[in-house]
DNA sequence: GAGTTTGAAACT
DNA sequence: CAGTTTCAAACTC
C-alpha cells in the first residue's frame, strides 16, 4: 500500500517517485501489515515509509491522512487503525472534512469470477495498492507556506511499478498522483485526488468510518485490471486508465468484513454505493457483491438515507477518477472536500441540505443524473460554493463553462455499468456519507485537464443541432445521442439541458428501455481479427449507394460490412465508385492545400516587398508603393491574369494548374509594379532631390 | 436559404 | 419483426 499526500508528493524526491527506487525499497519490518495513524505520524512532516516484507509493498504515510485520522480521533472516533488481516488499507484524507478515507482492497478470497492467479491468495502476494489522496486544505498541515488560495494545479501522475519478488503474481504498479502547483506554491490547498480502489472507505470524525465499495460484478472480466496492478493514466491520455484499484488477493480477509453491494442506477435506477452502517468504525468491509439495477427506493432503506449528488460541491471539489472494475468506462468521482452545509459553513459534521431521507431520484433528478457544468479551465479552480437546492452545478469564477457529458458514445461497457448514461451519478447508499459519485467519462476530465494545462485552448467543436420537434430528447438529436447537453445549438424547444433534467432523464431511460445500447458507440471494432472499425448495427441504405453521408458507415469513413443491410452498396474496398470518390476527395484536399500554400506564399512575398520599401516611406522621399497601383495598372494586371486564364483554358490545363499559372502571373505583375515604382522613385530622386 | 432526399429512429 | 411515420441531417438548386 502506498499513500502519498499531495504535499508530500510535491516534496518527495524523484527517487521516491521513481519506479526503480520503489522496487528497491528494502523489505524491512517483517510482518508489518497495517498502517497505523498514530499521533506521531500525525504530526510528522516527513514521509514515513513502511515496507511490508511479506508483500513487498511500501507504505508511505502522509500527513494529511494522519491528520485526518487525528481529527477523527479528536472527534470521538477511534483513530484509523487499520488492521491488515490480509488486506491493506489506506488512510487518506480524501473527502469531507476530517474524514480520512480508507481504501481497502476487496476481499476476493472467496469471490468468484475474479480473474486472479492462484498465487494471489497467498500471503506473499502483494495485496494492496493505493494511490493518492487529496486532502482538504483546512486539514492540511501546511509546511512552510500558509497559502491557501486555490491554485491551478496540475496532476502529475507518477507511476511506480513494483515487482513482486519471484512470484507468480503480476508485478505491482503503483501510481501516485502528484500535485503540481503551477504557480509554484508549495502548500496545496486541494488537489484532485485520484483514487483507486475497489473499496473506498471513508470515515468521519462524526461518523463511523464507512466503507464504500465499488465492486466488480461477478461476471466482470478483470483481466484488464490485473489484481496486482494499478493502471494509472495521466490525464492527458484518455486511453489509459486513470486510477485503478487493486484486488485484494488475500484469502484471509477480515472476518468482520461486510459485503457492500453496489447498485447501478440509471435514470430512476440509481447506482448506489451501499454502505453498511453496522460495521464497526474500524472494520472495513469488503465487497464483491453483485451490481444490480435497483431502484433507489428498494435500497434506500430508512433513516440515514442520503442520496446525494456530489455535483453541488460545497467546497473545493475533488475529482477522483474511478476505474470501475470490469468497465472500460472511466468514471470520475467528484467529492466534496468538506461537509459543508447549506449555510456555507466550511466544515463540520452537519449534513448537507441536499441530504434527504427520501431515496427518490426524481426529487433530485436535476442534480443526480448529470454533471452538467464544469469549469472550462480547470476543475481545480472550482471555487467553493454553498450547496443549493437548485440545479447543481459546479461553478467557478470563470464565466466559461463546459458541459461534462460524454463526448462520444460510451464504449463497450461491461455488465453492471452498462447503459450508464453519461453523467450518471453514483450515489452512496443510505447512511453512506456525504459524498456522491458523479459518473462521468474520464475523457471529460481529460478534456478539462487538458484545458487546464493548455489554458484557453480551443474547446472540442461539435456541430450544433437543429432539432425542432424532438425537443432534443430523442436520438434524432446528435447532442442527446452523444450524451451531451445542447450548447450553442439552433434547436427549438430544447429540453436537453439542465432546466429540463427530469424530462431528460426520463428520455434517457426511455431510450435505454428501447435499446440498451442506445448510447453506445455505433462504430466499434469488428470481430476478432478484424482490425477495422465497423458499424455495430450496419447501415440500411437503399438509395445512396452508401457513398453519401446519409450512410452512417460512409460518414464514419468505414466500409460497409456483412452486417449491413444496404441495397446497392458501393462502399466496399474494391468499389470503383468509392475509389473515384476517394481520389476526388484527395484531389480536392490537395487543391485546397496548394491554394492555401500559394496564398500564404504570395502574402508573404507581398509583405516582404512592402517591408523592403519601408525605408522609402520613412525617408519621405517617395510615394508609398501602393500608390503606384493605379487604375490603369490594375486593369493591365487583370488583363494579364485573364490572358493567363485563357491560355490555361486553351491548353486544357487542369484547374489546379490554371490557378497556379494565374497566381504566378499575378506574382510577376506585382514584381513589375514594384520594380517600376522603384524605378520611378529613383528617377524622381535623381531629378528632384 | 428553401426545398428535396435520405436513412435512422420512433412508432404501430 | 415488419411496415409506416417522424425526424433531422445531408444534399441540391
Amino acid at each position: 500500500m502506498d499513500v502519498v499526500s499531495p504535499e508530500l508528493n510535491s516534496l518527495l524526491p524523484d527517487e521516491i517517485m521513481d519506479t526503480e527506487d520503489i522496487e528497491d525499497v528494502p523489505h524491512s519490518q517483517p510482518g508489518t501489515t497495517a498502517v497505523h495513524s498514530e499521533p506521531t505520524l500525525a504530526t510528522s512532516t516527513t514521509t514515513t515509509k513502511t515496507t511490508d516484507s511479506v508483500t513487498g509493498t511500501s507504505i508511505i504515510l502522509n500527513k494529511v491522512a494522519s491528520q485526518a485520522s487525528e481529527a477523527a480521533k479528536s472527534a470521538g472516533n477511534p483513530p484509523q487503525v487499520i488492521k491488515q488481516d490480509g488486506q491493506k488499507l489506506l488512510v487518506t484524507a480524501i473527502g469531507k472534512s476530517g474524514q480520512p478515507i480508507v481504501l481497502q482492497l476487496p476481499h476476493t478470497g472467496s469471490k468468484p469470477g475474479i480473474s486472479q492467479t492462484a498465487g494471489d491468495t497467498k500471503s506473499q502476494a502483494p495485496q494492496f495498492k493505493v494511490v493518492t489522496i487529496g486532502g482538504r486544505s483546512d486539514l492540511k498541515p501546511v509546511v512552510g507556506n500558509q497559502v491557501t488560495t486555490l491554485q491551478t494545479q496540475q496532476l502529475k501522475t507518477v507511476q511506480i511499478a513494483k515487482k513482486t519478488p519471484a512470484s507468480s503474481a503480476a508485478p505491482i504498479k503503483f501510481i501516485i498522483t502528484k500535485t503540481v502547483n503551477s504557480k509554484g506554491i508549495s502548500a496545496q490547498t486541494s488537489m484532485p485526488p485520484v483514487i483507486t480502489g475497489r473499496v473506498l472507505t471513508q470515515s468521519s470524525p462524526v461518523m463511523p468510518p464507512r466503507t464504500i465499495t465499488l465492486s466488480e460484478p461477478h461476471n466482470t472480466n478483470l483481466q484488464s485490471i490485473p489484481g496486482k496492478k494499478i493502471a494509472i493514466s495521466p490525464l492527458k491520455t484518455p486511453s489509459k486508465v486513470t486510477v485503478v484499484s487493486v484486488a485484494s488477493p488475500t484469502s484471509g480477509a477480515s472476518q468482520k468484513s461486510v459485503a457492500l453491494p453496489v447498485n447501478v442506477a440509471l435514470g430512476q435506477q440509481i447506482l448506489t454505493v451501499q454502505q453498511s452502517t453496522s460495521v464497526s468504525p474500524v472494520k472495513v468491509a469488503t465487497s464483491q457483491s453483485t451490481t444490480q439495477n435497483i431502484k433507489p427506493v428498494a435500497v434506500g432503506g430508512v433513516g440515514g438515507s442520503q442520496f446525494k449528488t456530489i455535483i453541488p460541491l460545497a467546497t473545493q471539489p475533488n475529482v477522483q477518477q474511478i476505474q470501475v472494475p470490469g468497465s472500460r468506462f472511466h468514471y470520475v468521482r467528484l467529492v466534496t472536500a468538506t461537509t459543508a452545509s447549506s449555510t456555507g459553513q466550511p466544515s463540520g459534521p452537519s449534513t448537507s441540505s441536499i441530504q434527504t431521507a427520501k431515496p427518490m431520484v426524481v426529487s433530485t433528478a436535476a442534480v443526480r443524473m448529470s454533471v452538467p457544468v464544469v469549469p472550462a479551465q480547470t476543475m481545480k479552480q472550482v471555487a467553493p460554493k454553498p450547496l443549493t437546492s437548485g440545479p447543481q452545478v459546479v461553478t467557478t469564477t470563470q464565466t466559461q463553462q463546459r458541459l461534462i457529458m460524454p463526448a462520444t458514445p460510451l464504449p463497450q461497457i461491461q455488465p453492471n455499468f452498462t447503459n450508464l448514461p453519461p453523467g450518471t451519478v453514483l450515489t452512496p447508499a443510505p447512511g453512506g456519507g456525504n459524498v456522491g459519485y458523479a459518473v462521468v467519462p474520464a475523457q471529460y476530465v481529460t478534456q478539462v485537464s487538458e484545458l487546464s494545462l493548455s489554458a484557453e485552448t480551443t474547446s472540442r467543436p461539435r456541430k450544433p443541432c437543429n432539432c425542432t420537434k424532438s425537443q432534443c430528447l430523442k436520438l434524432y438529436c446528435d447532442c442527446f445521442a452523444n450524451g451531451e447537453f445542447c450548447n450553442n445549438c439552433n434547436c427549438n424547444n430544447c429540453f436537453n439541458n439542465l432546466e429540463h433534467e427530469t424530462e431528460r432523464l426520463k428520455a434517457i431511460k426511455t431510450c435505454l428501455d428501447r435499446n440498451p445500447e442506445a448510447f453506445k458507440p455505433k462504430i466499434g471494432k469488428g470481430k476478432e481479427g478484424e482490425s477495422d472499425r465497423r458499424h455495430s448495427k450496419g447501415c440500411n441504405c437503399k438509395r445512396s449507394g452508401c457513398l453519401k453521408n446519409y450512410c452512417e458507415c460512409y460518414e464514419a469513413k468505414i466500409m460497409c460490412s456483412s452486417i449491413c443491410k444496404c441495397i446497392g452498396c458501393k462502399n466496399f474496398e474494391e468499389s470503383p465508385e468509392r475509389k473515384t470518390l476517394m481520389h476526388l476527395a484527395d484531389a480536392a484536399e490537395v487543391r485546397v492545400q496548394q491554394q492555401t500554400a500559394a496564398k500564404t506564399k504570395l502574402s508573404s512575398q507581398i509583405s516582404d516587398l512592402l517591408m523592403r520599401t519601408t525605408p522609402v516611406i520613412s525617408s519621405g522621399s517617395g510615394r508609398l508603393p501602393y500608390t503606384f497601383v493605379t487604375k490603369e495598372v490594375l486593369e493591365a494586371t487583370c488583363e494579364c491574369l485573364l490572358e493567363q486564364a485563357k491560355k490555361a483554358e486553351q491548353t486544357h490545363q487542369p484547374q489546379v494548374e490554371a490557378e497556379r499559372m494565374i497566381l504566378e502571373e499575378f506574382g510577376h505583375c506585382l514584381m513589375r509594379i514594384i520594380s517600376s515604382a522603384g524605378k520611378a522613385k529613383s528617377d524622381c530622386a535623381s531629378i528632384n532631390c
